[in-house]
DNA sequence: AAGTGGTCTAGACCACTAC
DNA sequence: TAGTGGTCTAGACCACTTC
């Protein structure tokens, strides 16, 4: 049958409509106090439940932050920049413009829950570091904190052949990081590939980095090899990607 | 005070970790159908409008795939793999592993709905560009699709000024591209740079992409420079999250 | 026609926060 | 204490898909 009656709207989309385009327009800035449950059933004439509809709707987009008894609050933006760049091409794009929150300044995220321990890898990881049967693996875990707030949780893993006995196997691995310590070694990582994938957070990844709904997670694989193309650290990394701007440069 | 009692548990919440764990173990399998609405309120004795929060919850999470009158069913992951690599590093990294889905191969995507025309540039593009007070740019808008399914929008935008009656204009610009024919006028593009952010999408993106709840978006700003350090493109793109692996590689 | 997802009303109750 | 977000029952109705 051709001709069929369109849809109409469901209410609750067509108020989330409304809130949406003063979000976006920043009639609502950020911070600020968007109407309440009873509010929106008084002012559409809907029931209560109608109108957790429209704020659950605006709240899975991630326009909006919600907390039991608070009002609920437009959500801001203030990401971290976070530099891949290779050196070379760093004096290129110096002066590059970023078309997103030019204004808003690199912040460094401090260190938080950081557990060192020696551990039989997974078969993942000792694929991916190209490990024999039986090695074992140090992990450095490690949750990242911005403003206080959670940003981004990594796991870094080395060989314990490589690094047994060094810094690197302490909590606090000295100046320059792992990486430097690594160098020492005579291992200094020279050659970095990342693999980069998003999705929503799985509860704990949510409970672990406090994150709302609408909030996805880039997961990040990065591996590490010295200048022999020996991978000697591979490290996946767990971002909140409300909090993040990443940034690569490459020549071909 | 302290000792307060512990909140329990929503029942919906309860019972979307039940379905959640046995997606997550592939009991039930990408593909396979979930329990409906009526199953669940059977199964579980809880009324239908609390099964549908379950299958909202799981649906937000971006772990099934839901439309009217079809039954709801697990959502696969067969992403595109998007090499964005250094020539050079290419050679390290020739036998990289990847974490993710290592046994599917990599996928090219068809163009759909090409426009092609030439305007004048938002204030962004043209410092992005940097271009003159007046100057005009091309615009080459593209859609790409996998299996029939939207994956990516683009917008690349070029100086009209570089690129006027060459092939760049036309809908086709010919064999390797609009590289190729940059590289034809003399600005070969050898240096790039990427800004990536991630977000739920809007709801016109989400048309445009056919995304269902759960699905982000990446945000891909790409600037191309050729030998001089001119910037020659630039180009932004909108991915649906769930479609794509992405890959960079560089040196230090 | 049966089953599925989707919308909406009506009203009760709970827990947390700010004042 | 008042306002906020959050949970749940009860039941009606609609639109789309599959058979």
């Amino acid at each position: 049958m051709a001709g069929q009656a369109p849809r109409k709207p469901a209410k609750h989309d067509a108020i989330a409509e409304i809130l949406r385009a003063q979000i976006y327009s920043r009639e609502l800035p950020p911070g600020h106090r968007v109407p309440s449950e009873n509010e929106i059933a008084a002012d559409h004439g809907v029931l209560k439940d109608t109108a957790r509809k429209v704020l659950a709707e605006l709240a899975n987009e991630g326009l909006t932050e919600s907390a039991q008894g608070k009002a609920t609050v437009v959500r801001g933006f203030r990401p971290i920049r976070r530099r891949s760049i290779q050196r070379l091409s760093a004096e290129v794009w110096e002066h590059g413009k970023s078309i997103w929150d030019v204004d808003v300044p690199d912040r460094q995220p401090e260190v938080d829950d950081l557990t060192v321990v020696e551990e039989e890898p997974s078969d993942l990881v000792a694929s991916m570091l190209g490990l024999d049967e039986g090695a074992t693996v140090w992990r450095r875990s490690r949750r990242y904190l911005v403003d206080g707030a959670p940003v981004m949780r990594a796991n870094s893993y080395l060989p314990a052949d490589l690094v047994a006995g060094s810094p690197i196997t302490q909590p606090d691995p000295g100046s320059g990081g792992i990486y430097a310590r690594l160098g020492d070694l005579g291992h200094k990582p020279v050659h970095f590939r990342e693999e980069l994938r998003v999705r929503m957070p799985t509860p704990e990844e949510a409970r672990d980095l406090r994150l709302g709904p609408g909030t996805p997670v880039v997961l990040i694989a990065r591996y590490a090899a010295d200048d022999d193309g020996r991978v000697v650290e591979v490290n996946d990394m767990t971002l909140s990607a409300a909090k993040y701007i990443l940034e690569y440069a490459f020549d071909s």
